[in-house]
This record gives structure tokens, sequence and C-alpha cells, in this order.
DNA sequence: ACCCGAATGTCAGCCTGATGACATAATCGA
DNA sequence: TCGATTATGTCATCAGGCTGACATTCGGGT
């Protein structure tokens, strides 16, 4: 259900061998790593020239906690800084709607997510804010250089075809969970899905935004979780001791 | 935010032409008003060869109220008849998920819209039941032929690039609209977005399944919101009565 | 014209989650 | 090492939605 997830190892092998002088060969091994992370291999194989074009337009970007890589509602065209593509390469983003106290959280994109190319397709504005969770690389790619790798080369758009599909997947998924479920199916669903390597690093606050309840609810439902020992609390971390008591409870 | 919605008068207009003998040319007026469906036009136009490609492999289907397009769980493999790409071209399908008492619409197909194509590409099983609501045509395009239109026709590929990309905007949209909203927001922002010429023909059952609220307390906003003067309430219709205050109670 | 199924309108009681508040504990930076 | 900040844990109160039930009304079919 949430296949990025999985990407995060071979990813981590790759910036292993990243210490290497050559800048023209890192750029390679980063396009190499985005054909890895946009969509599925199966019935479109990538190229060494379409890698190669990928490696042309991407730049890398550094961002602080708290930085914002976007901002809701920033027209494609007016900030040529941050439209274009995003694909997150270490840290998580999380994407925020609405200001202040009544803010949701939309999603948390872990490394090897993609996001800001809908807006792109589609030429609408951001519709929610993109905050840095954690110090996050992320590659770049600007507007024409995306229209062109998907005008010129027809493999990665049939790559970038199935990319969307998945989140679009997700995205369904995502509300089927959200209706008339019980806080607890809710709240195991999502910490399921978020888990990498069975913990959620994430403050109860954000989980609660996640689900768009207040968080002492949270809390109540996720001490009782630890309670019956299936879940652990930490400070700023849930521990998963029983996944498969956890989806029990999610259906 | 549901730009397929406008695309029933076009149909209307096709069909009223539609009387003419020759079935091939049929074909292609249906092929010519999936192009016109399927993503946007700005930076891919079809050709004339493309949309000969799709009127090939289209072929076209009646089904009665309370059918089954497709059903929860069908692999894509399983049952021909079903899997594949299906294409409204009258009448509606509301997306059911989950079964009994405990059902949630996820979604409900207009004249125009799109679904099947995702489960197509990621090779899923289908995650709910398309059921009939009134007497409903549409087209079906089978995986081997969606396959191959995006393979060999590269225009086709970019619009369906942007067909998805409208979908995961719009399922987004509704996570937010979901997530920390109060009752009447709501339901204001689902019977805006559902409202066909400032009428929402359904039961008050069905559009409480697509909040996950039970119908009691449907109907108590729906009642208020009556009284209020900005919507009527009539047997499974709900008129938009002052659509401006409705978006101000969906903020 | 009549009947039947389906949809709407409404209610009282219960239960869940929201609110706002407070105390405690962990982490981080100076 | 010591605040300052942030996170967790918990509570009493209250509003809002659920539940199950019932009466009423509408529409289509015979």
């Amino acid at each position: 259900m949430a296949p990025s997830r999985f990407l995060t190892l071979p990813w981590q092998q790759v910036t292993a061998e990243t210490a290497g002088p050559d800048a023209e060969m890192a750029a390679l091994r980063q396009a190499a790593w985005v054909a890895r992370c946009v969509g599925r291999g199966a019935s479109a194989p990538l190229s060494a020239t379409d890698v190669s074009a990928i490696a042309t337009y991407l730049t890398t970007r550094q961002f602080e906690p708290g930085q914002k890589l976007f901002a809701d509602g920033m027209a494609p065209g007016a900030e040529p800084e941050s439209a274009g593509v995003w694909i997150i390469r270490s840290g998580r983003v999380e994407l925020i709607a609405g200001a202040g106290e009544r803010r949701s959280v939309v999603h948390v994109l872990h490394p090897g997510d993609v996001d800001g190319d809908v807006q792109l397709l589609l030429d609408m504005p951001f519709p929610y804010t993109g905050r840095a969770l954690e110090e996050v690389t992320a590659l770049h790619l600007e507007a024409d250089g995306f229209e062109r790798l998907l005008g010129h080369h027809p493999a990665i758009a049939r790559r970038w075809l199935s990319s969307i599909a998945e989140r679009l997947a997700m995205s369904q998924n995502r509300i089927i969970g959200l209706l008339g479920r019980s806080l607890t199916a809710q709240i195991s669903q999502v910490l399921l899905d978020e888990a990498v390597q069975g913990e959620v690093l994430l403050p109860q606050r954000t989980v609660a935004a996640m689900i768009g309840v207040q968080r002492p609810s949270l809390n109540k439902v996720l001490k009782d979780l630890e309670r019956r020992g299936v879940i652990g609390v930490g400070y700023g971390v849930i521990t998963l001791r029983d996944a498969e008591a956890l989806a029990e409870l999610a259906r």
C-alpha cells in the first residue's frame, strides 16, 4: 500500500558510494535513484538516455527542520524557486492544509516520494504547505525540464503515469480509511501506514492532525493500545510491538 | 475542482446525432468524446490517428440500475468482463467500499469520468464496487487495448497522465475536506461537489454514506440549511438555492 | 385508484470525542 | 548545568453525533 517506503534501503546504499569526487557521476547516480522511485518498471524500462536526461534537469536542495519547501496557495509560475517537481531524497516533509489550530496533515512525504508534479500538470496552486520535519535533502525539477522529459521520453511519461496512479490508489485508500471507522481503527491504520521499520517517528500532535482529531483523544487510544501490548509509546516515537494485532484492529 | 461535470452537455449533443446508421462513424464519435474527457489537451493534442486507435478498442455496455460494473476485490486478470478501463457515457455509478451497514461511498462517477485504469496500471484488485445508480451506458477498454494505446500513442499517454493527476488532486481535496471539519462544512462541500445544474439527485442515505455519518445526523443538518434558505430538500433531490452561502459554509 | 416499497422527518437516550486546563517529563541549546 | 521549549499524561465538563425506533410521505407499478 506504501511501496515507496521500501525504497529507503537502496538509497542508503547509493549515498554510501557518493564519496566519489566526480560531480557528473553523482548527478547520474541521483537520476538512477529517481528512476527507481518513479513508477514501476514492468512495462517501461528506462534507457541510459532517459536516465541521463533526468540527470540534466535535476538540482539538489537542502532544508532545515521547519523550513518550507513550498507554500499553500502558491501558483506554479509565481515562485520558480518552489514550483516544480520535488523528490525527497532524505528526511521527511509534512504536507499541511489549513492554518494554526485548524491545521491538518494531508500526508507525510518519505524518502523516494514525489510531489508537485500534479500541480504542474494541472497548472494549479499548491493546496497545502510542505514543511520539513527533519533535515531534508530534496531533488528539484523545474517546470520546463519536467515538460521536456515527459514530451521527449515516452518511457519516462509511462513510468510517471504509474507513479501518479500509485498515489491515487493510496489517496483513495486513505479516504476509505477515514469514512465511518472507529477512532481506534483509524489510528491503527495510520500507524501501520506511517511506520518505518516498526517505528513511527512523529509526535502525537502530528499523528492527531493526520486523522483530524484532538491530541488528548489520540493519547487516550494510544495508552489503551499500549496497555494491551500492541504498541509502545515514547517521546516522539511510537513502536509497533504486535503488527498483526494492529492490522486486525484497523480492519 | 470537478471539471468532468461540465462535459455532460457536449455528450448530449453527440448522442443527438447518433441516429446515423454507420456503426464505424459512431465508434469514432465515441472515441472523440473519450478524447475530450481524458485529461487536458493543452500540451498534447490528439491526432486523428490517436482517436481512431481509441475507437478500435472501445466497446459499449449497458447496465440496469443496481447492476454492478465491477466488484470489490476483483483481480485485474480474473474477470475479463469487468477488468479494464471504464468510461461513463451516461448515468451515474456509485463506488462502494465495505459491506452492509458499514458501507461507505468513496465517490460517484458521472458521465465523462474514468475508472479502472489505476487498478490496471498497478495490477491490483478493485478496492471498491461500482454499482449503477440509474440506467448506465459505459465504454469499456480491455487491458491489452489500454496497454497498446499507452505504448504506441505518446499523446494519449500524456493526456492520461493529466487525467489521473486531476483525479489525484480531487481525491486529496476530498481528504482535506474530511479532516477536522464540522459536519455542516463537510455536507456543504459534498453538495457543491456533487451538484449538477444546481441539483443533487441522490437519496440522503447515499449522501450520508459519502461523508461517513448516519442518515439522521445528515437530515438534521439538511433541514437546518433548508430553514436558512440555503438549500431545498425534496424526495431524492436536494436543490441548491444559495450556492455562495453554501460555499461560505464549506470554508 | 390502490398498494407497497422506499425515502424522509423526528425523537430520546447514550456514548464518544472535543475543549481547555493542568502537571509532569524529555530534549535541546546556551 | 540550567532554563526554555516541547512533548506526554490526565482530567472534568460538554457538545455533537450515534442508535434504534417510529410515523409520515412520496413514487411507481398493478
